[in-house]
DNA sequence: GTGAAAGCGCTAACAT
DNA sequence: ATGTTAGCGCTTTCAC
C-alpha cells in the first residue's frame, strides 16, 4: 500500500553512508534525524535538540557547529517527533463556514500571521454552514492533535459540536460568534444592525426588511435580526419584516418579487438590510433582474464590509467587520489559554461604510 | 513553560482509576492511549491499531468488543503516535497565493472536499503572492510533514520555492500554474486570454490594454498577456498595450487616468482586459471615479469567473475557471503521485461568461 | 486471527 | 553547558 518502499530503502542507505564518509552529498534526499546531525557535530541527541528549542542554552561555539552541520545537510527537526514527545503540535485549528466568503478568508489571514509570528501554525476546515459537517471538522482537528481551536459556529449556544468539545479539555475561542459562556471575538452585531436601521431612519425609512439565511445556521443572522428590531421600535418605525432565504449567499428572486411586486406595493419595505455582503450583492443582482434599480427604487445595504463591497457600482452600504483583526485577535486569545490565562471576550468596533445603496426613502410615509 | 502540568497530573489518576474500575465516567477528560483500549478490551495494542487500521482482519466479535470499549471511553486514536511511526501524516499541504481572492478559497474547499473523502487532510498557507513568504510557507508545511503539496506559484520556473523542493522527495502538483516539467492543474491560460481577445474584436475593439498585477508575481498573468498578444496579431489588432499595477487585487486610478485621459484620447485603448476579476471590480470602480461608466464609455472584462463577477451590476464579463475542479483535481493528481503513479497535466474547460461590461467599441477605428 | 517487541524522532528529567 | 536515559502513542514485522 504504501508506495515509497524503495525510496526509504534507498534513504537508509544514504544514511549509513553519509555518516561514514564525511562529504555532504547535498542532494541525496535523506532522512536524518538529530541522532545523525549530534553524531556528526560531536555533540549528544539533546544538545542538538537544545540548538534548535532553546539554543540560548548553548555556548556560542557549540551552537555554531550543530546549526552548520544542519544547515550542511538540510537537516530540519521533524515535527511529528517533536509534538509526540513534547505533547505540543504547535498547531491551532481554525473552523469557517466557507472560505467562498472572502471575509472568512481574511479573517484566516489574520489569525495565521499572528499564529506564524508566534511559533504556532494554523490548520482550517470549513463547514459549509453544516453543523455535522462543523462537528466533523472539529473532531478532525481534534484527532490532529491541535492544541486549541478558534471556532465559529452556528449556533454557539446549542450545537453537536460543543457537546463534543465539552468531553475534551481543549481550549477553544469563539470568532464572530457572541456567547455568555465562552471567550469570543467579534464585533457587537446587534449594536451595528442598530447602527444601520438608526441610519435607514434617517434618510427616512420606515419600513425596512431584513433578508438573512436560515436562521438556525447562524446566530450573528440572529443577534443582527434583534438589534435590528429593537431600535427600529425604539424609533417609532414598523415592525421590520424577516425575509429568510435558503442560502447564506444567495438571494432567491421569487422571495423577492413576491415581497416586493405584491399586491399591496404599498406596503413594502423601502430598505432591504442583508445579513451579510455576499447575500447584499446577490439582492441587488436579483432586483435588477426585477426590473428594480438600487438604490432609485429601492435601498439596499449589506453586513460584513468585504473588500468588494467598496469596489461595487455604487458601493454598497454596510457594516465593516475588522475580519483580519478578528482572526488575529482570536488567536491572540486562543494563545492566552494556552498560557493558562483567561481572556476577556472582545467586542472589536464596527464602522457603518456609507456607500451609495441607500438613498432617501420616496414612497410617501404611511 | 507548559501551562497543563495539572490537568496531566490529574489525568494520570483518571487513567488508572478507569482501569480499576470497570465504570466509564463519560466526561472524566481522559488522555488514553491504544494500551488502555486494549486492557479494557482484553486484547493486544496491536488488535486494537487493528481495529482502527484493517478491520477487516478482526474476528467481528473482537472488532466489536474494541469498538465499543474504544466509544465508551470516547477514544481515538492519537495521529500523531500514528504519523511518527507509520511515516505519514496523511496530510496534504496547499499553497495559494491569497484567501482574500475568493476564488482561491473555492480551490481550497474543492481540495478539502477530495482530501477528506479519500482519508487526508490539508494544511492552508497563504503567501500574498510574496516568494519569500511562499518558500517560507512551503517549509513550514514540509516541517509538518506532509504527504505532499499542492503549490500555485508566482513563477513556476524558477523560484527559490522550487529550489527547496527539489532537495525534498516530496510529491507535488501546481495548480493554476502550467509547467511544461511538473503535473499541473489548470486552464490553458493563452487560449482563454485569446477567447477574450476573439469576443473584444467581434465586438470591434482594436485598441486593448491588459491590465495586471506585477508579472513577476504571476505566471498566469504573463501567460494571459502572451495569448491575448498572439491573438490580437492574429486579428490584425493594434498591439496590445500592457497596464501593469502594483497590486494583483487593486487598481491604480492615477495610471488609468493617464492611460485614458491622456493627450492623445483617441489612440487611447477601448477595453481593459483585466488579468483577475477582483482587479476588474477595481479597475470599474476606478473608472467610475475618473467619470468613466462601464460599458457605456468603455470597456472592461476580467478573468476567473468568481461568483461575485455575475452578481456585479453589470454582471462582469469574463473567462470562467473551474476553481473547486482545480482544487479537487490537483488534489486526486496529488494523491496519485502518493500511489506511485506520474499524473499527466490536466488543461481544464474554461468557459468565457458574457456579461454586460463589454460594448460595441464606440471610438472610429483608427 | 492475534500477540510480543522493537522503534519512528524527539524532548524532558535528571545527572554531571 | 552538556550528556544519559526513558518513553510519548502508535504500527509493524515476526511469531504463534
Amino acid at each position: 500500500m504504501h508506495p515509497l518502499k524503495f525510496g526509504q530503502v534507498e534513504n537508509v542507505f544514504n544514511k549509513s553512508f553519509q555518516t561514514r564518509v564525511s562529504g555532504v552529498p547535498h542532494k541525496t534526499s535523506q532522512r536524518l534525524s538529530i541522532i545523525d546531525i549530534a553524531r556528526d557535530a560531536g555533540v549528544s541527541p539533546a544538545t542538538v535538540s537544545r540548538a534548535f528549542n532553546r539554543p540560548d542554552l548553548l555556548k556560542a561555539d557549540t551552537l555554531q557547529r550543530i546549526k552548520a552541520v544542519s544547515r550542511e545537510h538540510g537537516f530540519r527537526p521533524n515535527r511529528v517527533g517533536s509534538s509526540l514527545r513534547s505533547g505540543s503540535t504547535r498547531t491551532l485549528g481554525l473552523v469557517l463556514p466557507t472560505l467562498r466568503n472572502p471575509v472568512f478568508g481574511e479573517c484566516f489571514e489574520g489569525a495565521e500571521q499572528y499564529a506564524h509570528a508566534h511559533g504556532y501554525s494554523v490548520m482550517v476546515a470549513s463547514t459549509g454552514y453544516a453543523p455535522v459537517t462543523e462537528a466533523d471538522a472539529v473532531q478532525s482537528l481534534i484527532d490532529h492533535q491541535v492544541d486549541g481551536l478558534i471556532l465559529t459556529l452556528g449556533n454557539p449556544a446549542r450545537s453537536a459540536t460543543l457537546r463534543l468539545l465539552a468531553g475534551q479539555d481543549l481550549p477553544y475561542v469563539l470568532a464572530y460568534n457572541e456567547s455568555s459562556t465562552h471567550p469570543f471575538v467579534s464585533v457587537d452585531n446587534a449594536a451595528a444592525a442598530s447602527d444601520m436601521v438608526s441610519l435607514l431612519a434617517a434618510r427616512g425609512h420606515r419600513r425596512i426588511a431584513i433578508v438573512s439565511g436560515p436562521l438556525t445556521a447562524s446566530d450573528r443572522a440572529r443577534r443582527r435580526l434583534a438589534g435590528a428590531r429593537g431600535q427600529a421600535r425604539k424609533l417609532g418605525l414598523e415592525e421590520v419584516l424577516h425575509l429568510p432565504m435558503a442560502s447564506h449567499t444567495a438571494a432567491d428572486s421569487d422571495k423577492l418579487r413576491e415581497l416586493l411586486s405584491a399586491p399591496r406595493k404599498a406596503r413594502a419595505p423601502t430598505a432591504l438590510f442583508c445579513s451579510n455582503d455576499l447575500l447584499a450583492a446577490s439582492v441587488i443582482s436579483c432586483l435588477r433582474g426585477l426590473g428594480l434599480s438600487v438604490p432609485t427604487d429601492i435601498s439596499v445595504c449589506g453586513f460584513d464590509g468585504m473588500t468588494f463591497a467598496g469596489l461595487m457600482v455604487p458601493p454598497l452600504t454596510t457594516i465593516e467587520q475588522p475580519s483580519h483583526d478578528i482572526g488575529a485577535r482570536a488567536c491572540a486569545s486562543l494563545l492566552a489559554c494556552l498560557q493558562g490565562e483567561t481572556p476577556p471576550s472582545l467586542r472589536l468596533a464596527h464602522r457603518l461604510i456609507s456607500g451609495g445603496t441607500i438613498a432617501a426613502a420616496t414612497s410617501a410615509a404611511s
